[in-house]
DNA sequence: GTCGTTATCGTGGTATACCATATATGAACG
DNA sequence: CGTTCATATATGGTATACCACGATAACGAC
């Protein structure tokens, strides 16, 4: 079955106001939310995923009217996740590989300019604390524990990006990583890439740590492209 | 008056199929960029400026159903255009200083990187059309004609960023243009910033044609960022 | 006259009925 | 058996009626 659909199913289960919070949230925001998450869950680069969504469908799912569905699925459409194609269907969007790169390049752009910042404003007792989310993983190597290790990875790099302390890349950022986040899954696998990865983030923390500008600018610029070049290379599966 | 509704009527009044194009764009997406135009050629630093949408208003004045108006306020309420207040109304958002120079800086973060791009993929013949971009200001100098000389500036800032070749950066640029154009009007009428704006453009084009990744890439962002920091002190008038 | 209460209304949010048309289906004809 | 055309159906787009609720104004009590 589609997982999509069962995921929404049972989160629309808790609307029982038992203790009816202040969820002033409209149904559009709640449905917009809801498929967001549930897109991101779907491993959408599975050749086997059903990716069509059928507005009706969601209706029932949802237990809502067409209107906020199909509010939400303009919005998720101008964000570049869902594609509606008239008379045909809507229809979760397998990015190219060629996308992927330009959208990690436009990643590589912002955190450089938030790690600049972030030299600039952020508070030491916040740098320090990038040191602490690879604490786990001093004494064995990442390769032993690459999930955990994965999510240590994007944690980082959105704290180097909450640290430049500007709401506008932070938020621009969110899409971008939802949208990359499906295919790092495949490429941290290849463990050097991880140990390396790991060599990198120190470098940029101290970078960060001296104050240096345009040090830590660069490295997290090019630790970024680096990505960008090894998807290049080895993700031939990508459109 | 209201300056968006007229003007949102009298482009209404272009839509008599004379020949019927192939006018396959759906009510909303018509609505939708209606309205951003009149919101991007709308003053909205003029404190006289009424900021106020009246969704049943609009249904009038485009002869259309609140359906697509909706939908196409949602999509810029999500690109930070509007924001709609429950019973209260739909407003045009002023941005704040803040706000501004985080898109200032996200910007100079985009056009930097397309800068980086270019220097590698570019072709020569499209770097070159850069220069012809200033022929007209090369005998008088820009203060003459700061009108014109504000176009060409923007052209040629467009002009980087599609030299970089990433759809994914021109796409995001363009409503941060919109966002900072009405601001870009008022700081660059200082005549001597517009003359350094000049040699820095220079310099940029040289650095793009020697091929000098980091260089463009430098100067590329220090030339925003100097607007980031000139709209800091100067932009007192910015909430 | 001022404060509090109530009624009305304006507004955005939601549900639903209707529409247009591309696609699919199948029957009829060659 | 294959092709073509007519009909049906599914789907996204649009219009409209209704709803909930807060704001504001009107009114009344003190």
């Amino acid at each position: 079955m589609n997982s999509i659909v069962t995921l929404v199913q049972r989160t629309t289960s808790a609307t029982p106001l038992a203790l009816a919070p202040l969820n002033a949230t409209s149904l559009r925001d709640q449905a917009y939310a809801l498929l967001k998450n549930a897109i991101a869950d779907t491993d959408i680069y599975d050749p086997q995923q059903e990716l069509r969504l059928d507005e009706r469908q969601l209706t029932t799912a949802l237990g809502v009217s067409r209107t906020p569905i199909r509010e939400a699925l303009s919005l998720l459409e101008q964000e570049g996740f869902i594609r509606t194609v008239p008379r045909r269907g809507i229809y979760i969007i397998r990015k190219s590989k060629r996308e992927m790169i330009e959208m990690i390049q436009m990643w590589a752009a912002l955190e450089s300019m938030a790690a600049r910042l972030a030299t600039l404003n952020a508070s030491e007792t916040e740098i320090a604390k990038l040191r602490h989310l690879f604490d786990e993983f001093q004494n064995s190597p990442p390769s032993e524990h690459l999930g955990e290790y994965s999510d240590a990875n994007i944690a980082f790099h959105t704290a180097v990006i909450a640290l430049g302390g500007s709401q506008m890349i932070i938020d621009a950022t969110k899409n971008l990583l939802l949208h990359v986040r499906a295919i790092r899954r495949a490429t941290i696998t290849q463990s050097d890439r991880a140990a390396r990865s790991i060599v990198d983030h120190l470098k940029i923390i101290e970078a960060l740590e001296k104050r240096d500008t345009e040090l830590a600018e660069r490295l997290t610029r090019q630790h970024t492209l680096d990505l960008a070049a090894h998807v290049d290379k080895h993700c031939g599966f990508l459109g």
